[in-house]
RNA sequence: UGAUCCAUGGUGUAACGGUAGCACUACUGAUUUUGGUUCAGUCAGUUAAGGUUCGAAUCCUUAUGGAUCAACCA
């Protein structure tokens, strides 16, 4: 892991990584310090991945650590339900915290904080309502105002504020202020709020507190009190690190310094909390961990690997103008890396029966490669008979001459097995067919071929004998647009219909028998496949990752 | 239309005043017992107009386009 992100030397740099470098150049620090802080009110998504590969890889890299720091500073809306899912998901993804920490753990030091400002004039307590406090705000184009509140002494400021921690106030009746300037340009800087009363009960301090600070109050002083050193957020706090450099100067406490990066879209999906919190609750998808969800969770389920998705966050790299990156670069990361580790077994869809005629014999064993990617991968023996299922698209009666597939008196070979050949079609009344029959080339065994024929095509297919049926899902993207999000109308006008296909009785080689949760498979031709974490013993069930490229659906 | 941020092939990202490169996609061709993989190649870009300079994607000005900001959310 360490190895990943150290070797890579010749490589340009990002602008994140210019920035340490440049710090680390200059002398500011020795190590850096960086952290990751979710807010525990939802599950982790493929944007969250990139900001964990952004802060985890960058302390790897330059030596330091990164803490996980739950901004837990909402109780209403926060959960220790959460906490668990997004530790499971930074593990899985392969990276290890300096420090578990909470933003609830400093709300003590944040109270002593807020009172050092209050002392300094710098802060105040409003009685305002909301309404009002929006009105006084003026637009971007014109000033605010002060309220007379503003100008309470410091006493009472000091008496009134304790009386809010004391829980004296009902929820909204007053709020804590910084006084800054009300006719900043910047609406972030006229005097924003720094503490609310709410009653309410927190998944970590309970019913301790009636007063939680602001996210531009907790967030900076975090920062500070864990020394962090470069604080990396997306652009739309771009305008709060006026407030983040203010509080830490006024505070004289440890500089952090905040830094800001374009989040980075995916086409084809969302990642917007509440709309796919949406898909959920309507039953679009079965679950946050839907492997057509773009959460880690679903990823996980769908089948990819913590390796790709690292490796795309890679490969999209990091700045601040606005992207949509095509879906087409995270599913290309996935085959990359299941290309080497995958096993191949072969599975038949949509079967179609094949008799061999000229067989005679029982049956024998054939070896097959796990992965030719792999020289120690190793070899697996599949049984071959007189009867066999391949897929019904691999024959054509009338076939175009591209098609390399099996067609009446056409050769092909069978995959790790012998050359056939397709002699007679056989049909049920209604035109359908229903079995093939076909010669076979004993000479040609495979790794033993001396028939000197050359067949163009190469098959997958089951033994009758042996296959069982399983059922596969064949998920592809969740949405028909590019960018859903922004879409004219509502998102959910764009759903892909056919974004989960299932395939009831595919009928599986012998060998997948013994699949295991984290194995991954190709199923030949097919594509990169998983097991369900609903399969039983009795049913497997495969879920897809993503189809092996495929030119001849684009030749056809 | 107040402020802030951004602008390089279809997409994402480099070039730090000196040959516009890399990856994905698309398209050719070769290899192949997966129409997969691998290999070789092709198409394709500096938003515009001025200015500074021997030289500008890069610095300056203006324009244009996009994004963000007026939650007791983060």
């Amino acid at each position: 892991m360490t190895e990943d992100y150290k070797a890579e030397e010749k490589k340009s740099l990002n602008f994140l990584e210019e920035i340490v470098e440049a710090d680390l150049a200059a002398g500011k620090y020795k190590t850096i310090m960086t952290r990751f802080p979710p807010e525990p009110n939802g599950y982790l998504h493929i944007g969250h991945a990139s900001s964990i590969c952004l802060n985890f890889g960058l302390s790897l890299k330059y030596g330091g650590g990164t803490n996980l720091r739950f901004d837990d500073t909402n109780p209403v809306t926060e959960d220790t339900e959460y906490v668990e899912g997004i530790k499971k998901d930074i593990q899985w993804l392969g990276f290890e915290w300096a420090n578990e920490l909470y933003a609830s753990d400093y709300f003590e030091q944040l109270y002593t904080y807020a009172v050092t400002l209050i002392e300094k004039g710098l802060a105040y307590v409003d009685d305002s309502t909301s309404e009002e406090i929006a009105e006084q705000k003026g637009t971007p184009t014109q000033p605010g105002r002060r309220n007379i509140y503003a100008d309470r002494t410091v006493a009472e400021n000091l008496q009134l504020f304790e009386a809010m921690r004391n829980g004296q106030y009902q929820d909204g009746e007053k709020v804590l202020r910084a006084r800054i300037d009300m006719s900043s340009p910047n609406m972030i800087m006229r005097d924003p709020i720094l503490y609310r009363i709410k009653h309410a009960h927190h998944h970590r301090t309970g019913d301790q507190w009636s007063i939680y600070p602001m996210y531009d109050f907790a967030h900076g002083q975090s920062d500070s009190i864990e020394h962090i050193t470069h604080s990396i957020c997306t652009m739309e706090f771009v305008p709060h690190r006026e407030v983040y450099n203010w509080l830490i100067e006024k505070l004289e406490i440890y500089p952090s310094r905040q830094y800001e990066f374009a989040r980075r879209n995916l086409s084809h999906t969302l990642t917007s909390k509440r709309k796919l919190l949406q898909l959920v609750t309507e039953k679009y998808v079965s679950g946050w961990d839907d492997p057509r969800m773009p959460t880690i969770a679903g990823l996980r389920r769908r089948g990819y690997t913590p390796e790709s998705i690292r490796d795309y966050c890679e490969r999209i790299g990091v700045g601040k103008r606005d992207n949509l990156i095509d879906a087409g670069v995270l599913e290309f990361c996935a085959r990359e890396h299941l290309n080497k580790i995958a096993l191949r077994r072969m599975v038949v869809f949509d079967p179609l029966k094949v008799v061999i005629t000229n067989y005679e014999g029982a049956g024998e064993w054939l070896a097959s490669e796990n992965n030719p990617e792999d020289p120690d991968g190793g070899t697996r023996n599949i049984s071959f008979s007189k009867e066999l299922f391949i897929e019904r698209e691999d024959f054509m009666e009338d076939a175009p001459k591209k098609y390399f597939r099996l067609a009446p008196g056409k050769q092909v070979r069978l995959k790790s097995a012998y050359i056939i050949q397709c002699d007679e079609v056989i049909k049920d009344a209604d035109g359908q067919i229903t079995q093939l029959n076909c010669s076979y080339f004993p000479n040609s065994k495979s790794g033993e071929d001396t028939s000197g024929i050359h067949v163009k095509g190469t098959l997958h297919w089951v033994n009758a004998r042996d296959c069982f049926p399983v059922q596969v899902r064949e998920y592809d993207r969740l949405f028909t647009v590019e960018d859903p999000g922004n879409a004219e109308g509502n998102f959910t006008d764009y759903i892909n219909e056919h974004s989960l296909k299932v395939v009831e009785n595919a009928l599986a080689e012998a060998a997948l028998k013994e699949a295991g949760v984290n194995e991954r498979f190709q199923f030949l031709r097919k594509g990169y496949f998983t097991l369900d974490p609903d399969s039983t013993p009795e049913q497997l069930i495969f879920n897809r990752t993503v189809t092996l490229k495929d030119s001849w659906a684009k030749a056809k």
